[in-house]
Order: C-alpha cells, then sequence, then structure tokens
DNA sequence: TTATTTCTGAAACATTTGTTGCAAAAAAAT
DNA sequence: ATTTTTTTGCAACAAATGTTTCAGAAATAA
C-alpha cells in the first residue's frame, strides 16, 4: 500500500517537484480514498489539510447565506487548491465547498508543511503560485460565461465541460443537480435541455444525458 | 523627488516588506504618475512591469471579443495585482484591463526582480501570496454579486464601493460608463438609478450622482 | 403486485432585463 | 447667440429567465 502511494506521488507530482521534496510529501502525508460526490470540505469549515488530489476530480463550488449554490471550478489530478493555503496559515474558514466529482485519491498535508516548504523548496513555491494562477483564471472563466452567455450555451459549456473532465459522453445527473450548478431553476433547465434535444446536441434519459459530440 | 519616493515607498510597505528589500525595490524600481482615467494595461498586452500601487486606485475589468466589459474588482495602495507576476514569468499577455480610478502614483518593477525577490525574501513570499488570495476573495465577492444580486442591487454596491473607495458620496460618472461597468445598458442602468432616486437613495444630477449614505 | 417516491415534460403566467426610438435638458462648441 | 453634441428620461415592446402547478413515466420500496 505504501508503495501504491509513493508511486502515485511520483507519478503526479514527481515531475514538477524536486526529489527532496517528494520525499518529504510521502513521510508526511496521508492518502486518502473517497467516494463519489462526497463534500469533503463546506463552507464554513477550519481547513487543515491542504489537498492535493492524485486521481479523480472534484468540483468546487460557492454557496450564499440563502443556501443559493454556483458551481466555480474542478480541481483535476495532480493539481491543489491553492486557496487553501492561506485559509490555513491565517486560519479562515473555508468560503468555497468541495465536492468530488468521482471516485478519487486525495493527498493531505498538514498546514504546518506549507510554510516550511515555502521557505525551503522553490518548486513548492512554483507549484502554488502556479495553483494561484490556474484557480484565477478559471474563475475569471467562470465570470466570462455568467456575463456574456445565455444560459443555453453555459448549460451546454456545462456539459461539454463534464463529459471532458471524466472522459465520458454520458452525464449522470438529474436535471436538479444541474439547475443548482448553474444557479437556476430545474424547470428552466429541463425545457433548455429538451430545446438541445431537438436541435439534437444530446439525447435525454432519466438521470443521465448523451451528449452527440464534445 | 528621490526623497518623496522613498517616503512614499517606506509608508506604504514599511509595515509589511522587510528593510533590505524596501531598499532593493527603491533601487530597482520606477515610480509613474499616472492621470485619472488611463488605461494601464490592456487585454493582450505583454506584461513587462509588476505594478504596485502606493497612491490612489485602479481597476481591473475584463472585456471579451465583443467588446463587451465587465468590472472585476479594484487595487488600493499598497496592493498589487499578482496575477501580473505569472504573466510576467511566463510570458502571457494579459487577460485583463486596469484602468486608474483617479489620479495615482503606481511602482513600477521590472519582471527580473520577481523571481530573485521570491526566493530571496520571505516578506515578498508573502506579499505576493496574499495579493492572490485578496484577488481571488474579490473575483469570488464579484461572482456572487453577478450570480445572487438582482441588478438594481448590484447597482447601489456599485455605487456604495466607489464611494468607499474615492471617498466621497459623489460618483461622476454618466449612466453610460456605469453599465459598462456593470455589462448592462445604459437605458435600464437610467431606469434604475430613477427607481433608487425615488426611494431615497440617491439623487440624480448630470454626471454625477449623490449618496445619501455609505 | 401495489404503493410510493423521484424525475421529467409541459402550459400558463410573472418578473427581470434588454432594445428601439424619440424628445428634452444640459453642456460644449462655433 | 446659435448650433451641435452629450446626457438623461420615458414609453412601448421583446426576449430571457423564473415560478407555479399539474400530470405522467420511471424507478424504488413495501
Amino acid at each position: 500500500m505504501q508503495k501504491i502511494k509513493n508511486q502515485l506521488i511520483n507519478d503526479s507530482l514527481g515531475y514538477i517537484l524536486e526529489e527532496k521534496l517528494i520525499q518529504e510529501i510521502i513521510t508526511n502525508s496521508q492518502l486518502k480514498e473517497i467516494d463519489f460526490d462526497k463534500v469533503i470540505v463546506n463552507v464554513g469549515d477550519d481547513m487543515l489539510n491542504i489537498p492535493i488530489v492524485l486521481k479523480g476530480s472534484i468540483k468546487i463550488s460557492r454557496e450564499n447565506s440563502d443556501g443559493d449554490e454556483i458551481l466555480l471550478y474542478y480541481i483535476e489530478g495532480g493539481d491543489t487548491c491553492a486557496m487553501t493555503l492561506q485559509c490555513c496559515v491565517r486560519n479562515i474558514k473555508s468560503e468555497v465547498r468541495a465536492t468530488t466529482m468521482e471516485k478519487s485519491l486525495i493527498l493531505m498535508i498538514p498546514i504546518e508543511m506549507m510554510e516550511i516548504w515555502l521557505n525551503k523548496y522553490k518548486s513548492w513555491r512554483e507549484f502554488i503560485l502556479h495553483s494561484y494562477h490556474s484557480r484565477m483564471l478559471e474563475l475569471m472563466e467562470t465570470i466570462d460565461a455568467i456575463t456574456f452567455m445565455r444560459l443555453d450555451e453555459r448549460l451546454l459549456k456545462y456539459l461539454t465541460d463534464q463529459a471532458k473532465l471524466l472522459g465520458s459522453l454520458e452525464i449522470n445527473h438529474t436535471h436538479q443537480q444541474i439547475s443548482e450548478d448553474l444557479h437556476s431553476s430545474r424547470v428552466v433547465i429541463s425545457r433548455l435541455l429538451k430545446q438541445l434535444e431537438i436541435k439534437g446536441e444530446i439525447t435525454l434519459h432519466r438521470n443521465k444525458i448523451i451528449l452527440k459530440s464534445i
């Protein structure tokens, strides 16, 4: 098992992080297998670990006080959510929710290591900065979508993004779940999905949407 | 003049950055005074300097291919736009536009210094990471506003944000300018402003809106 | 099987936001 | 002073999105 963990870490991070750091990660981290559709971190939670996704994917979403949600971005294998870094260091509660999109392997790194590695390893600094930058770009892409696209376009983008991410043309969601991610209502999403089906972009089934192409 | 520059840098950054770094900043930076409503960086521009705002404020906005705009966030005295950092290092073109909101003093730091200081100074690392984190939070606040608020609420928030930032209850904008920041249309903004006036929240004048309170 | 719950489709209607076109007031230019 | 441009107000209409309500199909539970 330990051997598998080392292998995974090396596969995901070996090309980015320096060898000595990889060794430190191996000894200081805990590998967790988390099932599909589990909430790893919730809005308001204390952050005690920095999660790095090794296998699988998680989605990051935001919730307001009324319980309304909006999907922000996804994190895939080999990446981390750098936001948690500052949350950890400054003891701030999480501003977002993280939910697994599939069965995933996640590396948990205790916060004490963060600062130490930042000062010690150049490759860690680059990893963290790169993560922040990617997340910023993704947030901006989300703002673009919300601001400039109509809901039917956003819906199609949502479906193709999911398909790409999970590597399958089948989306296993109810209309209700989709409407929550896009902060719309079930009825509206059903309506727009039906239009997309008529246009020939998708076919509809119970709990399942099949894209014609990506 | 040099003395004024040193004074400014010390006032704005002296409490955050270590003394030796401040000295390096003084010798390696160029102070620029930029007039009100000037575009400092445009979408697609190459980034050659990291700007740090010493006095005044700038707004960061995004533009899509149709020329439509949306305001993302503001940067005030003592802060930087860390996004430019990665843009610089990786030679990526700017994804955003930066426009002065008032006459401002901006410190330009050549990109070569970035990496050197990141490796050399702990306080610089913290400064940059903190900047990224703040910008992320602001982007999320913007997403919240676009997603969860109706346009009339966003408009009022826009007005009070501007008032706080510039320290005045008078907003000197035309309805057209406001509609561009919020990615709406002039007619809609005029309509909503009139409603706010009827409700007693503001008074309307040509090129000027006066808030009753913040 | 039968009963119950979940999911989807559809209609009718409401609300929010956007568009077009025009007119008057204010400011700026001549 | 007169003309021109800019800014604002307003009305009528259009489009996009949201809400409510109901019904039937599909899955699940009893």
